[in-house]
DNA sequence: CTAGGTGCAAAAGGTTTGCGGTTAA
DNA sequence: TTAACCGCAAACCTTTTGCACCTAG
């Protein structure tokens, strides 16, 4: 039920050892670290960019290949999108909004194991369970629901998250 | 917690109405009926070729988008793999077998509405649930299981799923 | 008859790789 | 000191697209 490569730490730090330290790994993780959304590799190298306009896009894929296989960093894949990636490493679902298309996180605390909640066919064993979900983030959901009141102010925010 | 082109038949068979009939798109179509595994895009253009030399790549793709769209196949992704395909519209989810890669059904009988599962945030809507496990098949399950217990006979068969 | 499919080849777009120079440990 | 990493550009691979021809309804 978890990542194979055990995060070294909860708090999710740049860790001291086991891979090179370098300014373009660290820039890439301080970059995922600093917002909870979900760039792609190109965002990513956008951001970086801005802070060290040396750094090259097959870098920032190396760097969060890297990041990834020792698992600091999670992956999320979505359809035929590139990938997004995110520093969030608590057990949690992401939610595909269907209106804005935003990805937020979703925390996944059950008591039940999984097995108690699908009824899975014998014989297989289970290592790890992924989960996601299409619907509305809540942004989205109050201003539909604003909508079907029409009375109702809009207290919808500016941007989409 | 259905796909949004409500299947037109539980039975899963070519629609007489709706889309064009092509000889390409059912050949497509019963490809991937014909075995429940779960190939590519690439595997699905080589069964088919077989029996239609003369079909193009960019064809199957196209007829996969369509028979997709109209809700008679489903797409598998996972990570950066190529898509792959099935023509299973039951409700279920993919085991990806880190041992063989084989991907496998798992029929979700009567699953929990995610809110009683997970414990969700208030705010958001939930439209869809998708829920994807790795592990080991049964094959591979069987055969660690064996190599666990060397007296024990090997059951495995010689293909993999 | 014709809107929509097909086959081909070329393009698109995300990701990986080879290579010479650079750097963390 | 040196194995590992960086930047660059080119390659790779899946998927999409433009176009001329064809065909299901």
């Amino acid at each position: 039920m978890r990542p194979q490569p055990e995060p070294s730490a909860q708090a999710n730090t740049f860790p001291k050892k086991s891979i090179r330290q370098t300014e373009q790994r660290k820039a890439v993780f301080d970059a995922l670290m600093a917002r909870t959304d979900h760039p792609s590799a190109v965002e990513v190298f956008m951001r970086v960019k801005y802070r060290m306009p040396s750094i090259s896009l097959a870098t920032v894929y190396n760097c969060l290949e890297t990041l990834t296989a020792s698992g600091l960093v999670r992956t999320v894949n979505h359809e035929r999108e590139p990938s997004r990636y995110c520093a969030n490493l608590q057990e949690h679902a992401h939610l595909f909004c269907s209106d804005c298309g935003s990805i937020t996180d979703i925390p996944l605390h059950t008591p039940m194991p999984p097995e108690q909640i699908w009824n899975l066919p014998q014989g297989v064993t289970i290592a790890q369970q992924e989960v996601s979900f299409r619907g509305l983030c809540s942004v989205c959901n109050s201003a539909s629901q604003d909508q079907a009141h029409p009375l109702k102010p809009t207290v919808v925010s500016s941007g989409a998250n």
